[in-house]
DNA sequence: TTGCCTATTGAAAACGGTTACAATTTGGTG
DNA sequence: CACCAAATTGTAACCGTTTTCAATAGGCAA
């Protein structure tokens, strides 16, 4: 059934070793024998193992990348940033979900361990810090998206807390001063960050912070709905809502605009992500947008560079950010900006 | 710098074949022997290296599959699906991303004939019918999400016509004849069946099929946006909008709001897929349920069954749909179901 | 003709595992 | 004590490539 590279050898009268040649478009091989190996590979309908290949070369070139799920939409970009840096170089991206499951990612991690793949990169990291650093310095592992509060490891992201800063301020800008949070009980580091940079926008501008206009739930528009939900319910409700991802920005706004709010004046939106849907939803949503694009594209350029020289680049990169102003803030003006 | 199995050997005083026999669990093997064993893998660091048994064994335990991009939430459900029936089995499933370019779809079925993965499932294939039957008929190939119109192929999927009949029958039942249909210009077998099905529902109620109530855009909101538009400009506007995905009405319905038009009573929309947004835009999207879990699920377990059977299995197997009824036709009562 | 250089070729050794088979040890039995 | 079966172990072949190295052939100058 299977045809290998002896069989074409066979076929064409010349050794595996000018077949693998031919293949391999080395020089030193005559026109005559390229012709016959070819016609031989055409005839026998051959296409090369690559588990023999990558086991002598010691290289897949391959690229895994770890993800959450595919439920977060923003991750299109980075994967294509990703993929679009890996074609350059002849590199292919495979992605895997965790689930969010540690355990799950660290399987998925075995794929580098065993070498099905060169290096991989975590895009959403539920591994705790010690155990990433490890493995970085073991083998070519990288973190996009996340920033890892540790030295010694490649990793490509945003500043999330000047990003959440920004926003915050902006709405403070607009005369808010009493601005709700919608956060995530998972305590990754972009939700830290990012509250961080809410906090630091209160104090900048004197603001208290008040713990009861911070609501934890999960990364869905169900939890930006409830908390809304929660948000009406207080005796004093917020004026403005930054939520750390335009997902729950959306489920938030779903239940304001349901509850008759005026979005845009009466309470002010402001998301994070910049996702497609951020600009479908009625109103439009102001967010942050991360340029996805070229986090995942620096990210495997470092990574393959890595790969190569192997004294690694360990470094922290934060790529810059902007803020989206659109319908969500009363910037309806804006609104065409993508 | 890497390891191998004969550094553990040597380092528990056993031989190599021993080694592997602990690795694998298997029997023969005296308890001092694979307590030494584990002592040299703990102290080395050891991890098998995957090409050299996976090369020996021919087998990977990987299914690949091949998706457009991560764009389309909906996929979401159907890898998850693919993942827990691959796990039940020792199986991981890999994900690449075609960006419907029809070579890039076949150099990721590269790792397929070059045995870096065990199988493959096209989640939209842009191939043409021909390639795919053959590729199949030589590799363990299924097709989901979409109907491949041949025989020789496993394919999982739903009656893509029906449900579109099902959809517009139930317009039409609200007293509608004006249906303005969004299709997509790329020609997938689902948007043909589904617009064949919008015809055929039309037909059977002695509708006129009239194509200016056809718009063709791409996969986008953008292009429901851009549809919704060319409607509202008709001398007669429809008094329904059907469109082939979600994402299209979502972009269509937020255009009509723009436009002041009452969506459930002045315009009804109907969806397609029942991505997570659509019940969060407002008002909520009625939309058609494709049961993506389960055909995830199904379609691997059937793909297992025939790497490892090989008496394959390649039926077209139709799993059932469910018309979700929400605001946007007017069925507020149900608004709360998903 | 001889000698030397270059271009082409093939044999065989890797790569890192698994596994068939043979060899050895162990234990029990007559 | 001799013998046999069963349990454990090691040797070596094998999976399908790439690549080193040596061998061969061909061309050209002396």
């Amino acid at each position: 059934m299977n045809v290998t590279i002896k069989d074409v050898a066979r076929e064409a009268n010349v050794s595996v070793a000018t077949v693998s040649r031919v293949l391999n478009e080395k020089k030193n091989v005559s026109a005559e024998s390229a012709e016959a190996v070819k016609r031989a590979v055409e005839k026998l309908g051959y296409s090369p193992n690559f588990l023999g290949r990558d086991l002598r070369k010691s290289e897949t070139k391959r690229i895994l990348a770890i993800i959450a799920s595919t439920e977060q939409t923003f991750y299109n970009d980075v994967l294509r940033g990703m993929q679009d840096a890996a074609s350059a170089q002849g590199y292919d991206v495979l992605i895997a979900t965790s689930a969010n499951d540690p355990e799950r990612e660290m399987h998925l991690l075995g794929m580098m361990f065993s070498r099905a793949v060169d290096a991989a990169v975590l895009l959403a990291p539920k591994l705790d810090t010690e155990t990433i650093v490890d493995l970085a310095s073991r083998y070519k592992l990288a973190v996009c998206l996340e920033r890892v509060d540790a030295q010694g490891l490649l990793c490509v992201t945003i500043n999330n807390e000047r990003a959440a800063f920004d926003a915050t301020s902006y709405l403070i800008g607009k005369g808010r001063h009493r601005i709700g949070l919608i956060t995530t009980k998972i305590r990754s580091q972009s939700s830290i960050d990012r509250e961080n940079g809410y906090r630091k926008a209160l104090r900048a501008n004197n603001i208290p912070f008040l713990p009861e206009l911070v609501y934890a739930g999960d990364y869905d528009a169900e939890s930006g709905t409830k908390g809304c939900d929660y948000f009406l319910n207080l005796p004093r409700r917020p004026d403005a809502v930054f939520s750390i991802s335009d997902t729950i920005s959306i489920g938030a706004m779903a239940h304001a605009v349901q509850n008759n709010i005026l979005i845009g004046t009466e309470m002010l939106f402001f998301g994070f992500d910049n996702i497609g849907y951020s600009h479908m939803f009625i109103p439009k949503l102001s967010t942050v947008d991360q340029s996805c694009y070229l986090q995942g594209k620096t990210v495997v350029e470092k990574l393959i560079s890595n790969i190569k020289n192997d004294k690694p680049d360990t470094g922290t990169y934060m790529l810059p950010h902007t803020l989206i102003l659109r319908e969500s803030t009363g910037d309806a003006a804006a609104a065409n900006r993508r």
